[in-house]
Parts: structure tokens; C-alpha cells; sequence
RNA sequence: GCGGACGUGGCGGAAUGGUAGACGCAGCGGACUUAAAAUCCGCUUGGGGUUUCCCAGUGCGGGUUCGAGUCCCGCCGUCCGCACCA
């Protein structure tokens, strides 16, 4: 073995080896145990960021290690490949979306390749092939025959400069991002997925996810928002003939009914409308809401305004009250019924809103001893009491008060109980090209048609130009025209495009399984699902994650699919950061940045290279380009090969948490890398003789580290694997520490692979350390024959001794009672209590 | 406002209610070397005695326990998610 092992030839070589004898290809006819472990995949953007390589080292260690397990492991790759930044490098550099987008998987892959990640290549896919989105209208078809894909109207944000839908996270300040044009409200016909109809089994799933982050539970949860409570109708009193004479809202808190004081009508509330066309002023307010912003800040610090419309409602329960009729701000139209009705005493908003306009504040809740009906004071009372002033529901609880409530609106027929949802269908529509077309046609005498399925794929057509703003399929010549599939009249084409969360919505199920002819074989999908551990990023939390649950869901209730939750296990790991360097530029005040590799980086302070002057050393923060503090993954692979990279990544941070990247952490990682191979490079084969403690130490290790992967505690197994490298080192030439330095080789085998496959070559027993099982550990070994006893005294260590593994109780405690030190610390006082943890510690009471 | 997580050396972090600070990074000292790099050895929570010892110490204040970083209660701080959700 030569002195220095070089990652700049053996990388490359063993990933040549694994690739000519496909060592990672999953075999659908294994008998084995299998495992899916399945990574989020990549945007491909153009680059492999840091982020990426974490992401994906821990998946491959999984991976690796199921295999040395004797699992038969589907550990695929693909590309999330349709989205906005083709379409934007098309605009802006006259290129085609397809063209640079294939470019960049190129570029991908081959960096993906470079750190040399056991993945099935084979099975690569791209959502922007036909051959995946055509599956995927197929499945859309089908989804729509079994009623879970319907049209409607919806109000969408419309740059009016580019010509386009945008996405909420694109309007900044109520205007375009690119365009900076204020965005307007537009309705049009979309596509939207009855996501709602899945809103219980999608909840009621979650308490299935054992091997979900609670984190991700709660904010799908909270996402779907259910909540319980009364949908009831208002009578409008002396109705005009041109208004609607009714209207509903929806109330948690049916058991504060006789506190009501007014009802409000959120601003685009029919009756609003409805109103606005005969009264100015109503109309005027209207307009006055949609003014204001969106955003959360805006919202938390906006008054509430109300508009008085003079109509009355009747009280439900007793007809002779009414209350007066607002449009209100602060009702919004998306939820519930878009009208409430206000009890100011017990929700702050009401009680904000009743103060200003000088509305009637009745107390319907005790608040412990304080019943007085007129309520005082600015701060509105949720808590827990018995109802007052409340005829009927008098001296109930709250949650007897709902039930009695909803009971005799449903008995009296003007109300009935109800679960709403925050959740709000899926709108899937985009209107632009570089997206899957979605598979409709329009026909004036035969409506919305769907297009055949031996017409699909409907694919994307290449000459396109993106210098006009639009959608490129809407202005496409002939891309649009076609013949009505049912009259075979000339029809159009639907225009529009699907969500790209669409494309990641059954992909995991496309890995699994290839046919040409359909979109996937239940059966092998069956055999590899659920995935057995999915990672990824926090920010898939909500959306990814929803919808993907979402289509298994609706693909098992249409009978295509025979398992309720894609994911078993979802880990979701931290960021990778880094700090700052930065000099505040005395002109413009402001800091500029400065890159990790312009730095000369000290044990406590940073110069810049050019001029060896200081820089300021800023926060550990995300790695942004803004602000310089990234670092590129193929000039530290160059630099330091892809198994020390590797191996950073799995160091020191717990991986849910943000790992801070630093050249000095790296540097140790390769030093580290060099020390294994000087440790391979001395490996004896026909050394004699034993060392027990080592031999100990050895399995202990193994069996710990086993642990920490099945965990992902990857910064637990590194630390471990230090610790047995160090005892190794130390010790005395023998089988034992020859079978240790082997026991090395297998415990970073699924880690530093390239490493481990070159010091295979002479320590291994033939083939590749990727073939090769993890090792067995003897069971007597794991388990020490000496224990160290800690003898506390007052609840302090006093000393500690070694002794038998197993020894009784009495015979410890005479141990620790004849310790020179625990004597001296008792100096003569009276014991009083000793107690005796078995092989663990003796605590001496005086 | 609601919900959640977290708080341990200079830094990242270990620690089934049982020896706090494993392991890595940084730092200091030494060996090897003409020298440097690499490598190896040692030290590295604070305060005191300086020898093999003592005291304090896991954001702050209480509590439970023979024993608390860990469990309970109350604060403080940081981060994240959601939010005029009726």
C-alpha cells in the first residue's frame, strides 16, 4: 500500500467499478428483506450545493449499511425538473428550458457521481421527460374520473406587465417580483384537487407516523386546521328585494351565542356585493379593504374597521333581538362562511371591534366570581367558567354549553353542528409552458374533455419563444388546435400546466416501479412501499409532504394503489451554515461580503488574502450567495476527496441540526481520512495473540454504531468510531488488533466508501467492501467482566473502584465503605442509608 | 397572539435519573526536523492548594429525589412554524 492514500485516484476508480458491475441496482425479485431509502430529489438548478451532499451522504449511509445487513436496497435518483428558473433562464438568456434544464442534470449527475452515493442510476428519472408526465396526466385522468379533480373559478394574483399567474411567495408588496408591477385579482377557471375530501384521513393518518419528527405532525396539523363548531343562518329583519335575505356564519363558540352583539360580513361577501351596487359608500369601504396589505405584518398591526349597512339580523334563539350588520376587515372570505358573529367579551378581536364603534360587551362566561353582564375593560376573557346571562345555558360548562346549543339549533332546524377546515383545495393551474400539459381539450358543443389516454402523451411542443410575455402555449400556432376527441369539431387544448408539486407527488412511486405502459405495477410498488426512511428538508414540511400523502391517498381510493402513507420514517435534516466575513465600505455604509476562499482564516481572527488586512467575522448563518458564505462541493472533493467531505458531513452536528462548516473541520476530516489508511496501510494479517479489552472494545463499537445509523445519530457513530481508531493505535500488535483494524474498515465502509474499497484490495477477503456484510459481534462481549463503581457521598463523587461485573450488593457496599476517600469525606458521622446500584455506583447516606 | 423546539467549555456537541464536558475543532507546551509541513506525546470549565487534594459549575429561581444537565413548577433568552381561522 503506498504511503498517502489519494482520493483523486481512487475516487474516481472505484466509482467506475460500481458502475460497470451495477453493485447498487435494486432487484425486484430479491428474495431478501428489502428497504427503500429515498432522499428528496434535487431542482436541477445547475450545481450541487452543500446542502445536497448532506442531504444525500446520510441517505447513502442508510442505504450502504442496509445492504451490509442483507437488505435488498432501492436507493434511487431522479429530477424534479419542471419549474419557473427554466423559464426564467429562457427570458434571460435566450435559452430553451428544456435545453438548459438537461444541461444541468448532466452537470448533476455527474457532481452527484463524484461523491460516489450508492444510488440505482437505472432507475433515474426527469418529471420533465414525457415519459414520466405522461403517466402523470394518465393518473390525473384517472384521478378526475374518480371525482378528485374538478374546475372552478378562483381569484389569482396577475402580473399584468408579464403577462401572469403568479405564486403568493412571488408578490412582494402587492407587486410582481420580476415585473414590479402592482398585482392585480383576477378569476379564472383552474384546476384544483378535492384535497378537502382527504382532510379527516389526512389528520387522523398522522397518529399512524410514529417515525415522523412530531414537529412536521404538528404543522401538517395545524395546516389542516380542523375545528369543530355551529353553522347557523341569520334572518336579515325587513329584507330589501334586491338582497339576499339570509346569510350563514360559523362559530367555535356556539356556547356564547347570548353574548352576540353584531354580525360581520367579510369585505367580497355575496351580501356585500350585493349591497355595494346600490350604496356608494358600502362600495367605497369595499374597495378600501382590498387595498390593504397581506401581509403579516400589515395584518397584525391594521385597525379594524367595520361599515354599518343598517340591515339587522334576529337573534336565533330569541327573534325579538337584533343585531346590527357589519362589513368587517377583519372577516375573511376563505374561511368558515365569510361572515361571523361577534361576542366582544370573549374573542378579542370582537371586543377590539366593539369598543370602537361602541357596541353593547355582555359577559356570557364567569369569569371565576364575575358574572355582572356588563363587561369591563379592553382584554376579552377566553378562559374555562360556568355560562351566565344566558337563559337555558346557565350554570354550564363550556363544553356542555356547545352541545346543548348545537342540539337545539338542529332540533329547531337553524343551525346544524359542523367541522370546518382551514385546509382549502388543491389548485394545480399554471399558466406556463414549462410545466405538465395539463391533458383536456376544450370543445364549444361538448364542454371540457379529457384527451384519450391512447393520445397521451400531450407533450410540450419545442419551438417556442420566450422574448413575449404570456404563456408561450396559450400564443403557441397550432400547439393548441385540435379536434374535439367526442364531435371531432376544432377544439383547444387546455393551456394550462400543473403545480411542479404535482411531479413530486408520486415519484417515489415511479422509482419503485417502470412499466412502459402505465404509470406504475402496484405489485412491485407493494413489494418496496412505504419508503423506509425519506429524507430531506424542513422547508417540504407542509406542501411537499401533504400533497404526496394526498395522491397516495386518492390512488388508493381509486383503487390503483393498496397503501394509505408513502414515507414510514421522514428524517429532516439541518442546513449546513457558515460564518461571515465581511468589511462595512465606508462610502455606502453598507458590508461587503467576502468568500470563505478569499480568507485566511486564524484560530481567532480572518484577513483577506489580497491585502492581509482583517475582516470582520460575522454570525454563522445559512450559506447564501448574498452573502458569500458558501462554499462549492466539487473543489473540496478536489481538494480533499469526496470520503472526507463525506465524513464532515456526518461529524459533530446532530444531523437535524445546523452543521457550521469551516475549513479547519474539513482540513481535520481529511487528516482523518489519511490516519485510516495509515491504520489499513499497518494492518498485519498473521499477527498473534489477544487482546481481550480490544476485542471488547471492538463489538462494543460495532454494535454501537449499528445503533447510531438505524437512528441517524451519525455524529454518535463518528465520535465511536474516534474512540476505537485511538484504542487501536495504542495498542500492542495482535489478532485482535488486527481483527479491530478490519472491524474499521467495515464500520466506515458505508461512509468514506472509496477509502474502504482501496483498503479492501489487501486487507478484505476478495470482491468489494460494498458486497460485504456488516459484522457480527459476540454477544459475551458486549458486556464488560470489570465495571467502574462511583461511590458518591452526600450525593457527590467520592471515588470510584473497579470490581467483578455482578457483584452482590453487600460486597459493593463494603467496597466503597473501605475506600480511604469516602471514609475521610463520612469523617465519622453516622451512615445512615447506603444504596447500591448493581455494577453502577454506591451512594452513601449520613 | 397561538403552537413547538432549544439553552452544557473558546466553538460544534456527548451524557437509559447514577463518575458532566466523550469525540471533533480551535488553543498552549513538547518530541522529530537545518527549517517547515506531516506525524507523535502531553495540557486545555473556573477558583484555590499545588502531590495522589478541596470548592464551585449544565440560562435564572424554586421543588421532587439517596442522587437532577436529565423529572415538575415559575421566569428569562434564542430559534422555528402558523396567524384578524370566527
Amino acid at each position: 500500500m503506498s504511503e498517502k492514500f489519494d482520493p483523486s485516484q481512487a475516487d474516481a476508480h472505484w466509482q467506475q467499478v460500481w458502475d460497470q458491475r451495477a453493485c447498487f441496482h435494486a432487484d425486484d425479485a430479491s428474495t431478501k428483506p428489502r428497504s427503500y431509502v429515498l432522499e428528496m430529489f434535487p431542482y436541477p438548478s445547475g450545481r450541487i450545493h452543500i446542502g445536497h451532499v448532506r442531504n444525500y451522504t446520510m441517505g447513502d449511509v442508510l442505504a450502504r449499511y442496509k445492504r451490509m445487513k442483507g437488505f435488498e436496497v432501492l436507493h434511487p435518483m431522479g429530477w424534479d425538473a419542471f419549474g419557473m428558473p427554466a423559464e426564467n433562464a429562457a427570458m434571460e438568456k435566450g435559452v430553451h428550458p428544456g435545453g438548459w434544464t438537461r444541461e444541468n442534470i448532466a452537470n448533476m449527475k455527474a457532481q452527484l457521481k463524484r461523491l460516489g452515493f450508492a444510488l440505482d442510476w437505472s432507475r433515474e428519472l426527469a418529471t420533465c421527460e414525457p415519459d414520466y408526465y405522461g403517466h402523470e396526466q394518465a393518473l390525473f385522468l384517472d384521478l378526475y374520473r374518480g371525482g378528485l379533480v374538478y374546475r372552478k373559478e378562483s381569484a389569482v394574483n396577475w402580473d399584468p406587465v408579464d403577462q401572469t399567474v403568479l405564486a403568493n411567495e412571488q408578490v412582494i408588496d402587492g407587486r410582481g417580483w420580476r415585473s414590479g408591477a402592482l398585482v392585480e385579482k383576477r378569476k379564472l377557471s383552474q384546476w384544483f384537487f378535492k384535497i378537502t375530501d382527504f382532510a379527516d384521513e389526512l389528520l387522523e393518518g398522522l397518529g399512524t407516523l410514529d417515525g415522523w419528527p412530531e414537529k412536521v405532525r404538528l404543522m401538517q396539523e395545524n395546516w389542516i386546521g380542523k375545528s369543530q363548531g355551529l353553522r347557523f343562518t341569520f334572518q336579515v329583519v325587513d329584507p330589501a328585494p334586491q338582497l339576499p335575505g339570509t346569510f350563514e356564519v360559523f362559530t367555535t363558540r356556539p356556547d356564547t351565542l347570548f353574548g352576540a352583539s353584531f354580525a360581520a360580513i367579510a369585505a367580497e361577501h355575496p351580501l356585500a356585493l350585493a349591497l355595494a351596487k346600490t350604496n356608494p359608500e358600502a362600495a367605497e369601504f369595499i374597495e378600501e379593504c382590498k387595498r390593504g396589505g397581506t401581509t403579516a405584518a400589515e395584518l397584525e398591526t391594521a385597525e379594524k374597521h367595520g361599515f354599518d349597512t343598517g340591515l339587522r339580523v334576529a337573534h336565533p334563539v330569541d327573534p325579538s333581538l337584533t343585531l346590527p350588520v357589519y362589513i368587517a376587515n377583519f372577516v375573511l372570505i376563505e374561511y368558515g362562511t365569510g361572515a361571523v358573529f361577534g361576542c366582544p367579551a370573549h374573542d378579542q378581536r370582537d371586543l377590539d371591534f366593539a369598543r370602537k364603534y361602541g357596541l353593547p360587551v355582555c359577559r356570557v362566561v364567569a369569569d371565576g366570581d364575575l358574572d355582572a353582564a356588563v363587561f369591563e375593560g379592553d382584554e376579552a376573557f377566553t378562559g374555562p367558567g360556568k355560562l351566565v346571562n344566558s337563559g337555558f345555558l346557565d350554570g354550564l360548562d363550556i363544553k356542555a354549553a356547545k352541545t346543548t346549543v348545537i342540539e337545539r339549533a338542529q332540533s329547531e332546524g337553524w343551525g346544524t353542528g359542523e367541522t370546518q377546515y382551514r385546509l382549502r383545495d388543491w389548485g394545480v393551474s399554471r399558466q406556463r409552458y414549462w410545466g405538465t400539459p395539463i391533458p383536456f381539450i376544450h370543445c364549444e358543443a361538448c364542454g371540457v374533455v379529457p384527451v384519450p389516454k391512447d393520445q397521451l402523451p400531450v407533450t410540450l411542443p419545442e419551438d417556442v419563444d420566450f422574448k413575449t410575455p404570456g404563456n408561450p402555449l396559450q400564443r403557441h400556432p397550432t400547439w393548441k388546435h385540435v379536434d374535439c376527441p367526442e364531435c371531432g369539431k376544432p377544439a383547444e387544448r387546455e393551456t394550462d400546466t400543473l403545480d411542479t408539486f404535482v411531479d413530486s407527488s408520486w415519484y417515489f412511486l415511479r422509482f419503485a416501479s417502470q412499466p412502459e405502459d402505465r404509470p406504475f405495477d402496484p405489485e412491485q410498488v407493494a413489494k418496496w412501499l412505504p419508503v423506509e426512511q425519506y429524507i430531506g428538508g424542513i422547508e417540504h414540511a407542509i406542501l411537499h409532504l401533504l400533497y404526496a400523502r394526498f395522491w397516495t391517498r386518492a390512488l388508493k381510493h381509486i383503487g390503483k394503489l393498496d397503501i394509505a402513507e408513502p414515507f414510514g420514517s421522514l428524517f429532516t435534516q439541518g442546513m449546513v451554515t457558515h460564518e461571515t466575513y465581511s468589511r462595512t465600505d465606508m462610502d455606502s455604509g453598507q458590508p461587503v461580503y467576502f468568500s470563505p476562499a478569499e480568507i485566511d482564516r486564524g484560530g481567532e481572527s480572518a484577513t483577506l488574502k489580497s491585502d492581509g488586512q482583517p475582516v470582520e467575522i460575522g454570525r454563522v448563518i445559512k450559506m447564501s450567495k448574498s452573502k458569500k458564505n458558501v462554499v462549492d462541493p466539487d473543489e473540496i472533493i478536489a481538494t480533499y476527496g469526496a470520503d472526507a467531505i463525506r465524513w464532515f458531513m456526518l461529524s459533530d452536528s446532530p444531523p437535524e441540526r445546523d452543521l457550521p462548516w469551516s475549513e479547519s473541520g474539513i482540513e481535520g476530516c481529511g487528516r482523518f481520512v489519511q490516519r485510516l489508511w495509515r491504520l489499513f496501510s499497518g494492518f498485519d494479517a498473521s499477527a498473534t495473540g489477544e487482546d481481550k479489552a480490544l476485542d471488547r472494545k471492538r463489538d462494543q463499537t460495532v454494535a454501537a454504531v449499528a445503533e447510531d445509523i438505524e437512528a441517524l445519530s451519525f455524529n454518535k457513530a463518528v465520535a465511536r468510531i474516534y474512540e476505537l481508531v485511538s484504542a487501536i493505535e495504542k495498542a500492542k500488535p495482535s489478532a485482535s488488533r488486527s481483527a479491530a483494524i478490519r472491524a474499521v474498515l467495515l464500520l466506515i465502509a458505508p461512509m468514506m466508501p472509496h477509502l474502504a474499497e482501496e483498503a479492501w484490495q489487501t486487507i478484505g477477503d476478495g470482491g468489494l467492501v460494498a458486497d460485504a456484510l456488516w459484522p457480527a459481534v459476540d454477544p459475551a462481549l458486549l458486556v464488560d467482566d470489570e465495571v467502574t463503581i462511583a461511590i458518591q457521598h452526600r450525593g457527590k463523587l467520592r471515588d470510584t473502584v473497579t470490581a467483578a461485573k455482578g457483584l452482590p450488593k453487600d460486597q459493593l457496599e463494603a467496597l466503597a465503605l473501605a475506600s480511604e476517600k469516602v471514609q475521610r469525606s463520612i469523617d465519622g458521622a453516622e451512615v445512615r442509608k447506603v444504596i447500591v446500584v448493581p455494577d453502577k455506583l454506591v451512594n452513601i447516606v449520613t
